[in-house]
DNA sequence: ATTAGGATCTTCT
DNA sequence: GAAGATCCTAATG
């Protein structure tokens, strides 16, 4: 039998480049997690790229710590860093092992399960705002620090990532990363234009 | 619509 | 002791 091609994932040798390329291309593919309260699928619609000792505003900035060992291993793993004393954000690792960079998962669409989504998010949230913002996405999927190091190119993970429909530079907003307040002129933050789900739009007009 | 403050972990000064 | 890859709520124009 031919491969489903429902099953695919994103190999490692996606993620073993430059994180700002895989950021760019992480845009329309799309996460899935698995767990015992069920599956969500969300469409990535914005990710940020960050890099390693050469880029004040990451945590490899500085060199690895406990917390970003992770962050120079294998690409294609789950980067998962608790913040703000509340709050868990995912990222994927990118390039070869022993080079530090990630790209931290902003924003996404709930495709699938938003059911489940809504069991960890309450419901408060519009359906736009269910994965809206890295912690909310993280919430929503229900990833916390157990998924660190987690591989996402197995097709039996319980964390994957899938190819999706390429997304024309027509349709990508560039510009600066959010939250930070070193390299904040770095153009390294990715959106799909217009789409509802992207945590901070906030523009009058666009 | 915009702003201010709280929650309270990890890392660095 | 302070800041940080955040989010929610309450108060204010």
């Amino acid at each position: 039998m031919r491969p489903d091609p429902g099953d695919a994932t994103l190999p490692a040798s996606f993620f073993a480049r430059p994180s700002d390329s895989v950021a760019r291309d992480l845009l329309g593919c799309s996460l899935e997690t698995r767990t015992p309260a069920g599956v969500v699928v969300v469409r990535i619609v914005e990710v940020e790229a960050y890099a390693g000792e050469d880029d004040p505003a990451s945590h490899a900035w500085r060199g690895p710590t406990l917390r970003t060992e992770v962050m120079y291993g294998e690409p294609g793993r789950a980067y998962v860093y608790f913040t703000y004393g509340m709050h868990w954000c995912l990222n994927l690792v990118c390039e070869p092992r022993g080079r530090a960079s990630a790209v931290l998962v902003r924003a996404g669409e709930v495709l699938q399960g938003e059911d489940v989504a809504r069991l960890r998010r309450g419901p408060k949230p519009t359906r736009a705002r269910l994965a809206s913002g890295p912690a909310n996405l993280a919430a929503a999927l229900g990833v916390d620090g157990e998924w660190n190091d987690t591989d996402t190119t197995s097709s039996r993970s319980r964390l994957r990532v899938r190819p999706g429909a390429a997304v024309p530079d027509a349709d990508v907003v560039v510009g600066p990363r959010v939250g930070i307040s070193r390299a904040v002129d770095t153009p390294w933050r990715f959106s799909l234009s217009g789409n509802p789900c992207v945590s901070r739009p906030r523009r009058a007009g666009g």
